[in-house]
DNA sequence: CTAGGTTGCCTAAACGTTTTAGGCAAACCC
DNA sequence: GGGTTTGCCTAAAACGTTTAGGCAACCTAG
């Protein structure tokens, strides 16, 4: 019996670009082992559980955006690399609705702290070099700043800005410029 | 043989509770047969299926908090509303995460054209008329706060913001300062 | 108050997903 | 090539979803 070549690299690979095609919350094992023309007990080897292959996943898309991240970064300060950060999240998210999706998973506090989103809040802290803020308001700017940009990314990708008219691409320059001015006026304590 | 007296709008209640106690994803229509002492069948006369019971946990959700966001907005004006306004989001949040985590499931347009969703945006534009916005932009900060409040609720409720030191509870509040000046000095196009 | 129709919950059964246990053969390692 | 490890298999139990069909409780009209 010829050998599919299971890892559970591949596993999750499979299972990211799975979630992308049908949902986050469809990715299932039975889907995968039937992707890989293999029976659903084969992948146990690999993987614990269902629990296990989804948290694989979101681990995966995690770095994958901290990875973005980190390059779109490279070199800009100011508007420019906030906007560039920005960027990164809506486009993500767009070419990866299911990784995305996954990386909203909740992981329990040790894995979260061993995982990307550490690099993630590193960076949203490097974005704010470029602006005048004391070191007291920082983490209140990187948490506003994660909020907007988690915020507005699931929004639009649920459909919530859908209906009326205006362009999205529109909004999301002005909520960059809008950002922007926060951060050059923020409000005093 | 006794009845139970299920009725949609019960069984909606109460897998909104259910929703509450143990996730909004771990509601499952064989739990909720098992907490009315009833055959998992029975309830497939008072709902068409799983997705259909999840619908209406979401529309009961929006309704709910599109009612306290009212009433929170009645007679409050300016930063004052927008604070009633955040804190309807994450009050609720905070006490039915289950119900909110509904409150994001993604319902089909026509669905959503019909659901308290568009309540929300009417409320939105409302704590506008506090401040002084071109009508151009409206549509620019209504998506903004909604991204923030969102965003904000979801990252907390998601133990995003739980590692590092300080209180959400400054944050949050350092976050309407934020947005109440954002609004007062919203940048020009 | 009873006969008829309607409704509500039931049993039964098919199907899909998850997960564990144990087996056989392919691959690898000297 | 022989022994060990590894990878995929079959089998099976447990659980959630969903449909079909039945019987008894409830409601309504005469």
């Amino acid at each position: 019996m010829a050998r599919a070549g299971l890892t559970a690299e591949r596993l999750t690979q499979a299972g990211a670009e799975l979630a992308d095609e049908i949902g986050f919350d469809r990715v299932t094992v039975s889907e995968l082992a039937r992707r890989f023309g293999v029976k659903v007990a084969s992948l146990y080897s690999h993987v614990r559980n269902s629990q296990d292959l989804r948290t694989r996943i979101a681990l995966a898309a995690l770095e994958e955006m901290a990875d973005r991240a980190a390059e779109a970064l490279a070199g800009r300060a100011g508007k420019d690399a906030l906007a560039a950060f920005a960027d990164v999240y809506r486009d993500y998210a767009r070419e990866h609705p299911g990784r995305y999706a996954a990386a909203q998973l909740r992981l329990d506090p040790q894995a979260a702290a061993a995982s990307a989103g550490v690099r993630h809040a590193q960076m949203t802290r490097a974005v704010l070099r470029g602006y005048d803020l004391p070191e007291s308001e920082q983490v209140h700017a990187v948490r506003l700043l994660g909020s907007v940009f988690h915020g507005y990314v699931s929004l639009e990708l649920g459909g919530g800005f859908s209906h009326s008219a205006p362009d999205t691409q529109e909004t999301w320059a002005r909520t960059i410029d809008a950002l922007d001015s926060l951060l050059r006026n923020w409000p005093r304590p």
